[in-house]
DNA sequence: CACACATATTAGTGATTGCTAATATGATAA
DNA sequence: TTATCATATTAGCAATCACTAATATGTGTG
């Protein structure tokens, strides 16, 4: 049986809440990264990669290796990938009902 | 090969990023359920609960079928169930390294 | 028809969020 | 040590979001 606190579980799924993050996850699904090659990627700014980097590893979806003055990013385990994949499959055949949120909840 | 446009996508994740949602979505995971007993469920507000519907239907994550005066909603079908599943699965795994986002993105 | 009930929509506002710019930390190399 | 590069943190503000209250729509019933 699967005990799970609402709150902990928000925390989780606020990972996933925003573009960045999730062409960040995109980014080092198969293969860490350093911070600067996630903003190459994704043509960010430092600051703003940087953040999101700290909210997800907050959020338990990606860990970090020091290496000499690099930080190596990547997604935390196959679990996640699973998840992330999971996406893909389930947007692809739910996508073409999707018109939600112009101006969100509504 | 999946082909998923980002944009699309982020309009599905929305579904997932609020707590009520989350909770409306765990209210009818098994079972259909009218605004009603859905607003008593989550001890909601008639408006609030209405436009959180409105977002989960627009997310492709939930639908609803009108019958008589009332309206039953349920998830959309058995993927967005097992998707719900594997959160708490992930989850299991992931949420002793959970500390996210007290401020958000930082 | 008028009324009651169920749900949806809108408007307005207070709160939250995420960005940018600036600065700080930490690590390596000269 | 100082300089440089990589990353993290902070502050402040602009933009977005979600709530409440009020109102509208739609459905059945007397």
């Amino acid at each position: 049986m699967l005990k799970v606190d609402i709150d902990t579980k928000m925390k989780f799924l606020h990972g996933f809440s925003h573009k960045t993050r999730i062409q960040i996850l995109e980014s080092i699904k198969t293969e860490e990264k350093t911070v600067s090659q996630i903003v190459d990627d994704l043509n960010g700014n430092q600051s703003n990669i940087s953040q999101h980097l700290a909210c997800l590893k907050g959020c338990g979806l990606i860990v970090g290796r020091q290496d000499g003055k690099y930080v190596y990013y990547r997604v935390r385990n196959q679990l996640v990938r699973d998840l992330l994949t999971m996406f893909d499959v389930v947007l692809e055949d739910v996508q073409n009902d999707i018109a939600c949120c112009k101006n969100h909840i509504d």
